[in-house]
Order: C-alpha cells, then structure tokens, then sequence
DNA sequence: CTGTTAGCGCTTTCAT
DNA sequence: ATGAAAGCGCTAACAG
C-alpha cells in the first residue's frame, strides 16, 4: 500500500453550492449558523451536499478573510518542566471548550528562540499568546499584534495580565508549617534569581518570615546552574548541616528541578530525608511520594492556572481593554514524611 | 497601561509594493528568494521598503495560495507521558531545522478526540502528521488528506511509516540481563494490551526468551486500568512473592507509568526493591535514581525517534511515495541498584 | 430570504 | 526584467 494520500482533493464551499443549486453567500450562511434567515428548504439541500461530498470548511481562508485564526499560541521555556504540561493541559481544556486550537511553542530555554516564536506568531496571525517564563527584555515585546497573559512571571511594566500561584501566601504557608513542626534551621535552595520575579518573591517572603521568628536560623543559597554545578550544591548542603550541627534541619526547594537536584545530592552526601534532615519543595512532582520516604511538597492549582489564563486572554481578544491584572491562585501543602 | 495592542495593523505586500515603487509581483519574488530576476536596484529598493516597514509576509494567505501550510502536527495519547515529551522534543528540532512550525495535539486519553483532532488538522491543512498512540480504528484514518507518520505503534495495514523502539532487541537485552543476574522468578507488568502493539511485543518476546530458559519462573500480569486497580496490582504482586518464595525474584514494567504505579505498590507492601525484589523499568524516567536505591531502566532513544520521524514524514510530504517503511532503534540499558 | 460581487494577502501565469 | 490580472476558499456588504 502506498502513502500517497496527498492526491484527494478537498470540496470546496463552491463545491457545495453547485450542488445545493445555490450561491456560495447561502452556504456560508449555513457554516456560521445564521438559520434564522435560511428556509428550511434551503438548508436541507445544503445539509445534503455538506454530507455528500464531505465538505469541511478551509480555516485558512476563513483566517484571512475574518482576520481571525482561532489559534492561540502557549510560549513556555521548557516542555520538560511538569508544571508547564500541567499548566497546558488547563489550557488545553479552555481552548477546546471555546474552540480554540493551541499551538505549543517551546524556547526550551534557548534565548535566539523566543524572539523567534514571537514572530512566527505574528506570521500566522494568532489571536492571542500566553508567555509561560519569557526572561527577553526585547523590545519586540513592546507592540505585539495580539494580547498576551503571562503565567507566572511578572514582565516590567509591559501592561500584560498575569495569572499564577500566589507566592507570598504559598511561601507564608510552607515556612510557618516548617516552623511550627519544629525546624530550626532552614536553607532556602533556588536557581538563578536573576530576572525571575517568581523565584525572587518566594526567596523575600522566605527572608522576611525567618527573620520574624527568633532562634530561627534562616539561608538562602542561589546556584545558577544546577546541572553544571553539582559540587556547589553539595558543598552548600554540607556546610549547612555543619553549621547547624545539634539543630532541627530543613531543605526548602524553590520548584520541582532543584528538588530532583538536592535529592541526587542528598543520595550521593548519604544524608537521608524524613530522618537526617527535612524536605519541602515546592511544585508536586509525580515521584515525590516515591523518592524515599516521600516527599512534602507545595501543590500548585496548574489546571486552574492554565485554565483561567486562557479566560483572562479571551477577554482581551473580545476586545476588553481595561488595565492589567493580577490572578494569583492559593498553593496547598501536601504532607509527607519528609517533613516528620 | 492598557492591553489594546490589536489595534497595530500590519503592512501587507502591497503597501511594500507602492513603497518601493514596483508591483506585487517584484516583492513576491523578492521575498522566495528569486533574485536572479530582479536587477540589483530594484532588489535594493523592496529590501529598504520591507525594513521601513517592518514588513512580514502573512502565512495564512501564503498558505491559501499555495496549497501548503508549513504546518506539521504530532498527536498524542498524553502529553503527560515524559517520553512523548522527550520524542516531542527530537520532533520540534527537526521542525525548526527545515522551517516547519509544530502543532501540538493532546488526546488526553479521551477517545472522542483523536477523530476532533484529524478533522481539526484537516481544516487547517497541516501538511503532515505524526501520530503517537492513537487506538482509534475508524475509518477516518483511511483517508486523510496528508501523509502520516506513526510513533511506537503499529496500525493495522493502513500503509503508514513507522518509526521507534526494537521492541524484540530491548526487551532481549533486559530479559537476558536479569537472567544473567541470577533473578529466577521475574514477573512482567503490563497495562493494557488490547490495540497496543508495542506492549504486546515485550510481553510476547519476554515470553519467549523466559521459555527458553529452564528453571527460571516467567509470568505476565495485565492490568486494564492501573489508577483504579490499586489493591489487584497489590495482590498479584503478593502471590508472586509468596509463590516464588526462596527465589530471587524481579518485577520487569512495561513503561514508566507502570513503574510509577509499581513503586507505589511496593511502598504500601513495605517490599524494597533492591533488597527483597529486583525492577526493571522501560523508560528511564528523570527520577529513576533518586526512588529509593535507584532503579534500572531501559531507556530509549527518544530524541532521535523524534528527529527521524519528522525526516520520514518530510519524505512523504516531498512526494515519495515509496512502500511503507519501519524505523526501529535499540534501547540502552542503563543499570542501577534496584537489581544488585 | 437569496444571490452577486468585491475583496482578505499572497503567488503565478502571461504578457510586455 | 517587470507588472497586470486572475484566483486560492471564504465572508460580508449590498441588492434584489
């Protein structure tokens, strides 16, 4: 059998019409459901010839001429991140549940692509964009042709809608329980901070309720790249643990990556979570009940997030021009014996 | 600041056209990168009036006029499976290499889809598909106006290319290695097989090999729904432990779902892997080593089932219409302490 | 209620 | 070498 499928050609509206015995004005009547102003007859022969010849309208031409694609686009750093493809599958739903198609861009954290996506965007006219960890300060975001949410990461100043997880409260709730379970001393892990409002704000949350709390020892250790710099890491956690010999320890991840990071640490330093020190993490990666004797971890709403972005976009591609706003959604802790 | 940036309208070939004093014709050429036929000067001039402009051909008329849309898209079961992710990723590079953008397709396991989905690709016009998992069997997959390239599973004659694992070398390479091990008792753990070829091949070729070998115990466990029959999964693993006691036993999955489920079973049965019962794991997914004592996997070549499945399908989209061809790689084993 | 007509932005004969 | 004009498939005035 052979591939060459590429030979049946499509019917197209005209198709349709000569077959109906009408005009083309008439048929795409029918297509946008405009009945109200169809006999019945009219409409049944139509139907008729739809279903004869398999007809299915050309989105293409039907972008062109009403200027509107029904695609909107998802910008997001890394496909590899769990939270990304959770926020998608919101989205995803949202999309399909208002006739939207999603079209995936992943920068994969290639700085040349973002800009690169943002045009390709603009080329196939998408209706609206949602940016998930965009770090460009191009000025191609200036005057994008469409409207863009961002989903958890605040951009200066550029007057676009923003949904995500509500740091300060996730941080508040995740520190205090550390707190009240007993933890003395606790070391804030993160990534780069640098241009990640996300990051900065659990950090600053993470600082401020330490220092609220007397005999608390509270530190922050930023390491820019995880993957290069695993003796850093090591270091840092070890240093920590010296330091803080005789207290109650805690690790605080700041996102699933870094967690999957610390753990290989903790394995390779032979320092075991739940019994030599605590684990929190925020993010609730899939295995985090399965590495070791389970890990506590602050669960984001990512359906609710990837779904309710899409809803702050609609109201733009309506045409809503009303100042920018803030949808930021609860974390809730989920316990394991990381954290005993 | 206010979120109305639709209101930029952008230059279309015209508007070049006038700029730089010539016809639509000229411009056209230019931009198809037919500049044997323009002389230097006029060359110069669209080129001016294209920079001043910011001018930026729209895809969708292109598209239109010529009958191809640059569009590719890969359907697939779930976009939560790491490992669509991961051949998602060798797929996007190939995209990007040859200047086709990637249409991402979530059936999201929910069978009324997969026909939405070709329907929707239909009216866009995609140029070709990749599909990963599908199980419908209607008849729509018969027809499709574009040439199809299948990941990882087989399809009933419907005369498409294939392309992934060698099932038989893989499941080869495990098998063997765990019998080499000194296991005597392994247990395979499937979901799902009816309509998934690619299950039905390690477990028919793990049967095999097993059969061939004296005094060692082969068994197959299938299991339809693994979220839901967490105490079926419990037990049979419980009466393979008890009939196979004073054996060294191992649990082969059939993917890294399974694990997941696998690795929760035998957290709840208090049995540790490493210790009391060797695991094995198709897919080698990203927290393999940090679940307990770290499990050994049988990873694929993901990346490149990717790359070269977009190069099957750009073969097609050429106009080959050579036989139907299959493309299988060698998985890698990659050993950890789980079957010390 | 129905059909004719003029484009949407682009490519492609076909003349010049 | 260059451009005018037709038309891809569809929608939206505008007439009837």
């Amino acid at each position: 059998m052979t591939n060459n499928r590429q030979s049946i050609k499509k019917a197209t509206i005209s198709d349709v019409a000569k077959l109906a015995k009408t005009g083309k004005t008439s048929v795409s009547r029918y297509l946008n459901g405009e009945f109200g102003i169809l006999s019945a007859t009219l409409k049944e022969r139509i139907e008729q010839a739809i279903k004869e010849l398999n007809y299915r309208p050309n989105q293409m031409a039907r972008s062109l001429k009403k200027g509107q694609t029904k695609l909107i686009a998802l910008i997001l750093a890394d496909i590899t991140n769990p939270y990304s493809v959770e926020v998608m599958k919101g989205l995803e739903a949202a999309c399909q549940d208002n006739g939207y198609t999603l079209l995936v861009c992943n920068i994969n954290k290639e700085k040349a692509k973002e800009k690169y996506f943002l045009q390709l965007l603009m080329d196939y006219n998408v209706d609206g964009v949602i940016i998930h960890a965009l770090r460009t300060q191009d000025s191609i975001l200036r005057d994008l042709p469409f409207p863009v949410v961002l989903v958890d990461r605040r951009m200066s100043d550029l007057g676009y809608d923003i949904v995500g997880l509500d740091n300060i409260q996730a941080t508040t709730l995740a520190s205090n329980y550390l707190i009240d379970s007993g933890f003395e001393a606790i070391i804030f892990i993160t990534e780069s901070l640098t241009g990640v409002g996300t990051r900065q704000e659990r950090v600053n949350t993470f600082k401020k309720i330490v220092k609220q709390q007397k005999g608390i020892v509270g530190e922050v250790v930023e390491i820019e790249d995880m993957n290069q710099q695993t003796e850093l890491l090591d270091q840092h956690i070890v240093s920590f643990c010296q330091k803080c010999r005789g207290m109650r320890k805690a690790i605080v991840t700041v996102n699933g990556s870094v967690t999957l990071h610390v753990s290989l640490a903790l394995k390779r330093l032979n320092i075991i979570w739940g019994k030599d020190i605590g684990l929190l993490s925020f993010d609730d990666p899939v295995w985090a009940s399965v590495a070791g004797v389970g890990i506590t971890t602050l669960r984001q709403p990512t359906y609710k997030i990837g779904y309710s972005s899409f809803e702050m976009l609609h109201r733009r591609m309506q045409g809503d021009h009303s100042e920018a706003k803030e949808y930021l959604y609860p974390g809730e802790l989920i316990i394991r014996d990381s954290t005993n």
